[in-house]
RNA sequence: GCCAGAGUGGUGGAAUGGCAGACGCGACGGACUCAAAAUCCGUUGAAGGCAACUUCGUGUGGGUUCAAGUCCCACCUCUGGCACCA
């Protein structure tokens, strides 16, 4: 009988929908093991292969826990919310929640066709209001701590499409749907202090099984500096102005200061600048470069700025009066906008001094072979470190600065001026300020728009909606608005894992008795482009909740591995956006979803980038034509005869612990090499068959499933991985290397076992190799090798 | 510039300090066939030799060791992340 693959995929993929094969159970006794995969933003294009890569490893990781025994919670869910969606709407003129329902279909249907073994009872979508009435809890829960706030900032705005975009949505500081330039407008939007959760995310780091880098880009991302905040005073009006420093040591060495240029306090003095028109061209020049482009020349771009005429500053330690200078090298954004300058100690500084001719002043310098501080006052002779504390403390004493840590996180710009997003449960009272909906009127639904179409001056389109938008305060029951801008992506992605635990749960996010069976996440995968937005969020967002005392895992995720890119043969990363991209149901219409699984799996390392290539495939449906043939050389004996016992035992061992390691390119190799030594012996037995169906299900999991059920009657998806038995891993005569001086001269038989005596007579009889020569000495490992050195 | 990871045949890639190149692809030769596809068998790191064999070989240069792709030092190249963050 020919192997009629698609036949046989389709009854067993309906057989596991119909008997919910993949069910997770809640309290079950068995040892749980939760996998979660990235979720999908769900697309009109569908899946394609990027993401089948990575999807892959992680179902055939779920199968295998399966295998073991565990109870495994391996769910899937969408994050439907946002832009691609809403623009796929807005040109199509279709509304944004019908597409959405059908790309969940279609990425449904698609995942299934590839066999992977989702509980499909658990399927969140963070566009359900089911969902996002949680996200909104959240959000109030945030507001009520104070974490979430409202403030003026700037936003990337493009002009064109009159829309509020994302920073993902305007890389390089062109509008992702337009290429137009983009601006940055100043606007109202809401914020959530991640960074009161900046410490104890490092300390989260600190614990959680991530590898080095990612623990180094997270790290990275919340860019602690510890160092001082200090005061500095004009000397042409009575005003103080602080400057965040590291290296507060270095005070003695300040030669001039710098101000970010758009630092309102030289809007304050300006008439005490007699070159301010020299600052405003200055403003000018540099605000024509957007950001982006701003930040992407930063490293290599030549010092820029302007020295400011008829003001300056005091040195609060040594009272020289200091000039200062604007200039874009200090950014806004970051401390508080000033620095003061040591060209001696710091590059950037020592660039800026050399190109506008500033003095520079050396603070240390190396005395009897150690670097101390000279011409420095009460620091003289200190190292560093000592100096930096003594200024600190110097300076606290007297009340003109304080010790400071600084981060590199932002708060996080929490909203978006789009229709397809979650409300903000909060209403905007003239008299009482922001006032939050009660938690029992949640959700707060999107109300259903005809036009969603983004207003001309980059308002949300909710504001059009006046019956939606015009409430009366809930507190003192006058004319109010309902905050008209939604949430971004990044909202509902932020705890969607929990949600998996309990799906359908209508009175808490999700039940704390299930949250405690379930427990943190024991390997998470997806991107590393996700390791520092997302993950950040994401265990900011739990560690919140943990605090409140709403989950019971302080890490969210005990182990991340990032799956590497998939990319085309240009070496170019595939992607829709790029049109490079792979549609897998067309691969699938050539080959089985075993052989694409089979071969995504051989192709090499989960966490390492990959060139996709077809040329595998052959080989892989080779091997599954092989394993279906084996129908005609079976025998039936339930026993492992004696010729395969003990290949079928390194098999079994060898193929456990590199299962256990996500090295599934070997597992196909071993499953390989032991087909190959069946076929020339050319029978195998029903009950090597059993433990080679077994060991294949998590790669191939249609055709195992299959056999096995035809053959034995049984369904694999209830039987456990085979055992090994220790004893039986090699054969009595094994062969060994022998080496003279280290280099390989002959591979000999021997008796397992064999001493280190009987194995030198053994070669002295059998070879030549020893004859006139002189030996020294003798290596010998036994059963591994043996080495013996003559002179 | 800083941090992390990686450099192995024509190619994807294997190797707890112990036979480098497993397994697959491709290529070449053969069987089957009128022929082709499919399938099966064999060869396949380089150089030398009729041969048994010999020499060289894991980015480069040193080192440790009986033994190094693997450990140590220095360097080169590539990939990813961060980057005027004070």
């Amino acid at each position: 009988m020919e192997y009629d693959y698609k036949k046989i995929e389709s009854e067993v993929q309906a057989r596991w929908e119909k008997e919910k094969t993949f069910r997770a159970i809640d309290f079950d006794k068995r040892k749980k093991y939760f996998a979660l995969m990235e979720f999908p933003g769900p697309t009109a294009k569908g899946v394609h292969m990027g993401n089948v890569r990575s999807y892959i490893p992680a179902d055939i990781n779920a199968r295998y826990h399966r295998l073991l025994g565990e109870n495994v919670l391996y769910p899937i869910g969408y994050d439907a919310f946002g832009l691609p969606t809403e623009n796929f709407a807005l040109k199509e003129k279709i509304h944004p929640a019908i597409a959405t329902e059908n790309n969940i279909k279609n990425f449904s249907h698609q995942f299934s066709r590839l066999g992977l073994s989702f509980d499909w009872d658990r399927v969140v979508s963070t566009t359900d209001a089911d969902y996002y009435k949680w996200t909104q809890f959240i959000f109030l829960k945030l507001f009520e701590k104070g974490l979430a706030y409202k403030d003026y900032a700037f936003v990337n705005y493009c002009p064109n499409c009159q829309v509020v975009l994302s920073n993902e949505d305007c890389q390089g500081g062109k509008c992702d749907r337009c290429g137009q330039d983009v601006e940055q407008k100043q606007r109202n939007v809401w914020f959530l202090k991640i960074t009161e959760y900046a410490e104890k995310m490092l300390k989260l780091i600190d614990e959680a099984d991530y590898s080095e880098s990612v623990k180094m880009a997270q790290r990275n991302w919340i860019g602690k500096s510890e160092g001082a905040l200090i005061d500095f005073k004009l000397k042409q009006a009575d005003e103080k102005f602080k400057i965040f420093t590291t290296r507060p040591d270095t005070i003695f060495g300040v030669t001039f200061m710098v101000l970010a240029p758009e630092n309102p306090i030289i809007d304050k003095y300006k008439d005490k600048i007699s070159n301010f028109d020299e600052v405003l061209k200055y403003r000018e020049e540099i605000k024509s470069i957007t950001m982006f482009e701003r930040r992407e020349m930063q490293a290599n771009k030549e010092k820029t700025g302007v020295k400011l005429n008829g003001l300056s500053c005091v040195n609060p330690l040594t009272n020289e009066e200091v000039p200062i200078f604007i200039a874009d090298y200090v950014v806004m954004g970051y401390g508080t906008g000033a620095i003061m300058a040591v060209p001696a100690h710091d590059d950037r500084d020592k660039e800026f001094a050399i190109k506008f001719g500033v003095e520079i002043k050396e603070v240390y310098k190396e005395v009897d072979g150690k670097e101390v501080a000279v011409n420095s006052d009460f620091i003289n002779g200190l190292a560093i470190n000592e100096a930096k504390e003594a200024v600190i403390k110097f300076v606290e004493e007297k009340g003109i600065g304080q010790r400071k840590i600084n981060y590199k996180m932002q708060e996080w710009a929490f909203n978006r001026q789009r229709y397809w997003g979650e409300p903000f449960p909060i209403i905007e009272c003239s008299n009482c300020g922001f006032v939050p909906l009660d938690l029992k009127d949640l959700p707060l639904t999107l109300p259903d728009m005809e036009n969603i179409k983004p207003s001309a001056d980059g308002d949300s389109p909710l504001c059009k909606c006046h019956e939606w938008v015009n409430v009366k305060c809930p507190k003192c029951g006058c004319d109010a608005k309902r905050e008209t801008d939604t949430m971004p992506q990044w909202a509902g992605s932020s705890w969607y894992w929990l949600r998996y635990i309990d799906p359908k749960n209508d009175n808490a996010l999700a039940d704390m008795d299930k949250l405690k069976y379930w427990g943190a996440v024991d390997l998470y995968t997806g991107g590393s482009e996700h390791v520092t937005r997302h993950m950040i969020y994401a265990q900011f967002w739990n560690l919140f909740l943990y605090d409140l005392g709403l989950v019971p895992e302080r890490v969210p995720f005990k182990k991340r591995i990032c799956c590497g890119l998939l990319l085309d043969s240009d070496g170019k990363k595939m992607s829709k956006s790029k049109g490079n991209s792979l549609d897998p149901l067309t691969v699938l219409e050539t080959y089985s979803a075993d052989t694409l699984r089979m071969h995504l799996a051989f192709m090499g390392d989960y966490e390492k980038a990959v060139v996709w290539s077809d040329a595998g495939m052959a080989g892989c449906e080779r091997f599954l034509d092989k394993v279906w043939k084996l129908q005609e050389i079976l025998q039936d004996d339930m026993q492992i005869s004696n010729n395969h016992e003990v290949d079928l035992n390194v098999l079994i061992k060898n193929t456990r612990f590199m299962y256990d390691n996500f090295s599934h390119n070997t597992v196909v190799s071993e499953l390989m090499k032991f087909i190959n030594v069946i076929y020339k012996d050319n029978y195998i037995t029903k009950g090597e068959l059993k433990s080679f169906l077994i060991i294949l299900n998590p790669i191939a999991p249609h055709i195992s499933s299959y056999l096995f059920n035809k053959i034995y009657g049984e369904k694999i998806e209830d039987v456990l991985f085979p055992e090994y038995d220790s004893t039986k891993l090699e054969r009595s005569v094994i062969n060994i290397p022998i080496q003279i001086n280290g280099k390989l001269k002959r591979n000999i038989d021997i008796d397992k076992g064999i001493s280190e005596e009987d194995l030198m007579a053994k070669v002295k009889a059998e070879t030549n190799l020893l004859d006139g020569k002189e030996i020294k000495k003798v290596i010998f490992v036994k059963d591994k090798i043996l080495n013996i050195i003559v002179a």
